[in-house]
DNA sequence: TAATTATGACGAC
DNA sequence: TCGTCCTAATTAC
């Protein structure tokens, strides 16, 4: 999925465009028709993001929980106000699409019409009203699109204010939740660096970590013990760390441990800033940019199986780990 | 047209 | 450890 930081973002443009207001929910797809008809005509009061899960509040103590699995995705469509905090302008959010274009990060397709007439989005203070051009089939014909836009392909949920509307596809969950069964779900999460900033979280994962013989290759993707990482940043951080992935957590140093929690704080601020999953450092100028326009610049060790690594020149390994794909330089992690 | 792939997670053995 | 679920894009044939 979408890491952490897209479920960040997410949840951002919820509480901008959703939260306060009255919302049809429907479920276009039939599969959630149950639970999109309890929300209906409910005001949304909160939007929660924890780990890969989001919480959508509405009134009468009902809960929207979501969480995107591996290609779950929002699509966000009308007068959609940008947070300040979130430099895109795309609508998009989650999984990746055509185009080279990523949804969770600006996408070169969608063209946003500003206040002040500027393509951008990133300038601090006030919303600015934003929009999404009409793609390349309506472009030929309407003048312009209608509102809500017909729903496109399996929509779960969509849920639609006056302004603003955002379509959900392919969660692997969506359910319905009262107050205590959220609080148990949540209860369940590891630490979340943007939630859980303090000692606290850090001593608490830290602990855990090292209370463990699991190889921290599988504590890093383990959702009860820290919050949000996925499959990319499990490798990325292990690389930045210089950590073999089959180290036990028990045997990881106390300094690396609290090391690791500071840089996934660091990767999942900038993640959430950028709406990319920018895993490099030390990049300036035209490397920053080139990085940041071609998913493949962005790592130091992710899909990059057989390539020499950026470092040392060793080809990078692929292994199974935990089921899922493990990315590492044997050389510079030993 | 079919197979493959993907930033997840769960339950049955 | 395996099968299963969710969807869509890309690649292979």
């Amino acid at each position: 999925m979408p890491e952490g930081h897209s479920v960040h973002r997410i949840t951002r443009q919820f509480e901008r465009n959703f939260v306060g207001h009255v919302v049809h929910a429907s479920s276009p797809q039939g599969r959630f028709a149950e639970g999109a008809a309890d929300l209906d005509g409910r005001r949304m009061v909160d939007a929660r993001a924890v780990g890969k899960q989001m919480f959508l509040g509405f009134e009468g103590d009902r809960w929207l929980r979501v969480h995107l699995g591996m290609y779950g995705a929002w699509d966000f469509a009308g007068d959609i106000l940008m947070d300040a905090t979130i430099a895109s302008s795309n609508g998009r959010m989650g999984q990746t699409n055509q185009r080279g274009t990523f949804l969770d990060g600006p996408n070169p397709d969608a063209v946003v019409f500003d206040g002040a007439g500027e393509n951008s989005v990133t300038s601090i203070g006030a919303p600015r009203r934003t929009r999404l051009r009409m793609s390349e089939s309506e472009k030929e014909g309407a003048a312009l699109e209608a509102f809500p836009p017909e729903p496109v392909g399996q929509v779960r949920v969509r849920l639609l204010t006056d302004t603003v509307v955002a379509d959900l596809r392919g969660p692997t969950a969506c359910e319905v939740l009262d107050p205590a069964q959220v609080e148990q779900v949540v209860g369940r999460l590891g630490p979340d660096p943007l939630l859980d900033d303090g000692a606290e979280a850090e001593d608490r994962f830290t602990s855990v970590v090292r209370r463990k013989p699991t190889p921290i290759g599988l504590l890093l993707m383990d959702q009860n013990v820290v919050s949000g990482i996925g499959n990319v940043y499990r490798a990325e951080l292990l690389f930045r760390a210089r950590l073999n992935p089959h180290t036990p957590g028990r045997l990881v140093p106390e300094e690396t441990v609290r090391e690791l929690w500071h840089d996934w704080a660091r990767l999942l601020r900038v993640g959430v800033e950028t709406g990319q999953m920018m895993t490099m450092d030390g990049l300036e100028g035209e490397a920053w940019r080139a990085a940041m326009a071609n998913r493949d610049d962005r790592h130091w060790v992710y899909k990059r199986e057989g390539l020499p690594c950026r470092v040392c020149g060793t080809n990078i390994a692929l292994e199974e780990m935990g089921a899922r794909k493990l990315y590492w330089c044997p050389n510079c992690q030993a």
